[in-house]
RNA sequence: GGAGAGAUGGCUGAGUGGUCGAAGGCGCUCGCUUGGAAAGCGAGUGAACGUUUACGCGUUCCGCGGGUUCGAAUCCCGCUCUCUCCGCCA
């Protein structure tokens, strides 16, 4: 949520940074409303204060045996007054967070500008994707032909975008899970979290998701109950209305998670394999930082998520979202894009954001800083330290050879009981 | 699912219609004291919003949302969560 003092003084700057993002989100309306609000409140508090200065002197004046009845019948009027303009208020307050609940993030300045995805720039890019010399499968034909995965079974059992794995396949989800949070607890101090795959929407709101895009997340039928798109719902929702101690941070969590989507806006795209799922996997990393360490935070995270691709011997690329490419909630953005020999091109398979102070408005996330004794709002950063599913499409992919089997590279060996080749 | 109890400031814990943003205690901060520390003494110690150059002033907040009343932490209604017992269950 963007902070309204900020759009009142600095409209022009704010307007013209959130609008690059390729669409008019409207902030005219929301300093209209800011000044009758204001006007109101005036208002109203004076009436409030005359109440209970008045109130005060009643008890005095009927002890002193006066008589009460004018002063009585007076603050009945102004009571009713009040109970008018503070619905009026509300009803203002109500426009006013309605439109900010779906306004998105002011981007970087440095973010470059474009409309859509192909605004975006490519970074960075390590190793090279493989020449084969035969015919290379895609993993949805590798998954089925090892007996790892089996989407038909998966389509009998709940529909389309479902994946049973088996034998190795399953084994490695759970390695990959094992072996990516080993990563991130032991080399970069991260805490691991285990967080509920359900969350409420007072959680939904406080990470983004709703109230503007509800209909990407599954709802539980008649309760206010979501399955988590990604754990950074939970994990971020984990200090939501609390004041941190300045000393607790930076806080690094890292949690794996199932993710759930509906994919509503996807019909047709993807639809073999891996790669878009409405259930997959996902190692999730989470920062809570000061202000001032954000943006070197999210140098860090991506340097974490490299690190699980290179040990696991992937070419990816680096990219950086443009302005129209942005997530809601994001101030900054970088995509790590995995080879996919089957696509002839990189898919994202992690992303990490930098929210800075856009979440913590909506959940109410603080710290104290003891110099000052004041509170301000804690930035926060999520990225994927990354997603199983479409690691294990890219293994397959680019880890196949010629006789059908499968290459374990060596670091991840030892989470599949020493087992180096899947045939 | 059934029965009961509860929800007050960083914590603990009073408060059943009127000078209550809320006693007391603990904690914390600053000062005094000390060779230093502890103890002791004194002062201070929430957030949001509005207003103000500033000092400050005002409003709101006692789980959440309504209601009664001139006035609600206190009375009434609804909801949520926590705890205990029973049932069920991995």
């Amino acid at each position: 949520m963007l902070d309204i003092k900020e759009i009142r003084n600095n409209f022009e700057e704010v307007s013209k940074r959130v609008n690059s993002r390729g669409e008019d989100f409207k902030l005219e309306r929301v300093l209209e409303l800011d000044e009758s609000r204001r006007e109101i409140i005036a208002k109203v508090e004076e009436l409030k204060h005359l109440r209970n200065t008045t109130s005060k002197k009643v008890p005095i004046l009927k002890k002193e045996g006066k008589d009460i009845q004018p002063i009585i019948k007076e603050m009945k009027s102004v009571g009713e007054d009040i109970k008018r303009m503070d619905e009026d208020l509300r009803s203002i307050e109500n426009e006013i967070e309605e439109i900010l609940l779906v306004t998105p993030n002011i981007p970087d300045l440095d973010v470059p500008i474009g409309d859509d995805e192909s605004g975006n720039v490519e970074v960075s890019k390590w190793g090279n994707p493989r020449d084969f010399e035969y015919d290379p499968k895609a993993h949805w034909d590798i998954g089925p032909d090892l007996k790892i995965l089996d989407f038909a079974t998966a389509s009998k059992i709940t529909g389309a975008r479902f994946t049973l794995f088996r034998g190795m396949g399953a084994r490695l989800v759970r390695a990959l899970a094992a072996f990516m949070i080993d990563i991130h607890v032991e080399k970069h101090g991260y805490t691991e979290v285990l967080p509920p795959y359900i969350v409420n929407s007072d959680s939904m709101i406080g990470t983004g998701q709703l109230p503007k895009f509800a209909e990407d997340s599954f709802k539980i039928e008649n309760q206010d109950y979501y399955l988590i798109p990604t754990a950074e719902v939970p994990v971020t929702n984990i200090f939501r209305d609390d004041i941190l101690a300045e000393e607790e941070l930076p806080i690094n969590y890292c949690a794996y998670s199932a993710c759930f989507r509906s994919e509503a806006g996807a019909a047709g795209r993807d639809t073999r394999g891996l790669i878009r799922q409405h259930q997959f996997d996902k190692v999730e990393m989470v920062n809570f930082v000061k202000p001032e360490y954000s943006a070197k935070a999210l140098d860090q995270m991506v340097d974490a998520a490299k690190e699980v691709l290179e040990t696991l011997e992937l070419p990816y690329r680096i990219v950086e979202m443009c302005t129209g490419d942005l997530g809601i909630s994001a101030s900054k953005k970088y995509d790590l894009e995995v080879w996919m020999p089957s696509y002839g091109k990189y898919v994202e398979i992690s992303s990490c954001s930098n929210c800075r102070d856009y979440q913590t408005r909506r959940a109410n996330i603080r710290f104290r800083r003891e110099e000052t004794r004041d509170v301000e709002f804690v930035h926060t950063l999520n990225g994927s330290g990354v997603a199983i599913g479409r690691c294990i499409a890219a293994l397959l992919e680019n880890h196949q050879q010629e006789d059908g089997s499968v290459r374990i590279p060596a670091a991840l060996q030892k989470y599949m009981g020493g087992l180096e080749v899947i045939a």
